[in-house]
DNA sequence: ACATCTGTTCAGTAAATACTGAACAAACTA
DNA sequence: TAGTTTGTTCAGTATTTACTGAACAGATGT
């Protein structure tokens, strides 16, 4: 049996509780959060994963360092999951699994906007049909909303490949070939 | 005295309590702003101005089709205004204000998104900053989330121009020229 | 088998938010 | 001037949402 862990705490000896700075940080992530509709513990949660060392956390060390309860907590990263900004995993022979910020956390985010995006287009459409025996003139607000999205719809895709290939390639294009 | 005016209803001879259809379509418009975030009051203020006729509506013709206090719409019109999505104006004679969809309210939320992302590109550096004497591999999440943001911080002002320019001269640039 | 550890579910509550309706203010009319 | 109309503010309520903590379930080890 492996005793050679901290019993009295979840906090490995290199990480100590979270400073001053740290908790502020965290604090101004979960703001942020806010600020685009998400729960405030949510964004706790990944703005310690942001700094945390070593960058991966698991379930009761988030509880501990942002003194959450353990249901908050895992009903929070679930939801992170499910938005694909965080992912699970867990180190050979041990027990626990522990959450990481997922690579590409900000392409998937952007893919979900574009499913959004089309949710917007597609509205607009039904207000067209919604119209369609009306006066044109009664047509354009939702044909500017129709034409815009359908716009990002055709665009975003474009950025999102654009953003991939200059991750991989860093450098080869900071000079932009249009 | 004018007395020709219904007195009953504030609503004018063209436009009828919304229909079924109509009512069912303003529910659906404030589900989708629920979504991202916005209070459903708001949704269905917007809703309405989409496929009302005339296109503009008077605060207390707003209250009486969508069954809502006076209040909650001056709170919802404010907001909605605050964020550009409508806009507020009178005609000449008439003392009561209207309000409508505004003509490039997307233009306008797009350039709020970009302002977000600035803010998430920031604390992207912040966290950096904090971990500035660590080990690099600790920094790759940070450096991911700040170089995307950074991407889209110089590529959506570029795609909102394209955009802009598009709607002015349809049809011309169907085939992009790249 | 039993004890221990890890994580989930869920009922309850604390806090935030949307919404109402009445009182108020400002602008116009007679 | 008083009386109407139009719109805002704000206190109060109802609903929703975030969060806690305890009970529960499943897996591992002895």
């Amino acid at each position: 049996m492996n005793i050679s862990a901290n019993q009295a705490s979840e906090l490995s000896a290199q990480q100590e509780y979270p400073s001053f700075e740290q908790r502020h940080y965290v604090e101004d992530v979960s703001v942020l959060f806010e600020m685009v509709g998400l729960p405030r513990m949510a964004g706790r949660i990944f703005g310690w994963l942001l700094i945390s060392e070593p960058p991966y956390q698991s379930h009761s060390e988030l509880a501990e360092v942002l003194q959450a309860s353990k249901g908050s907590i895992s009903t929070m990263t679930r939801l992170l999951m499910q938005i694909g900004l965080i992912e699970r995993f867990s180190l050979p022979g041990q027990r626990r699994d522990y959450f990481r910020i997922k690579p590409d956390s900000w392409s998937e985010m952007m893919r979900q906007r574009i499913v959004q995006n089309t949710a917007f287009r597609e509205i607009a459409e039904r207000g067209l049909k919604l119209l369609q025996d009306t006066p044109a003139h009664l047509h354009q607000r939702l044909e500017e909303m129709r034409d815009i999205h359908a716009f990002c719809e055709r665009e975003l895709p474009v950025l999102l490949e654009r953003w991939e290939q200059e991750r991989r390639q860093p450098q080869t294009n900071s000079q932009v070939s249009l």
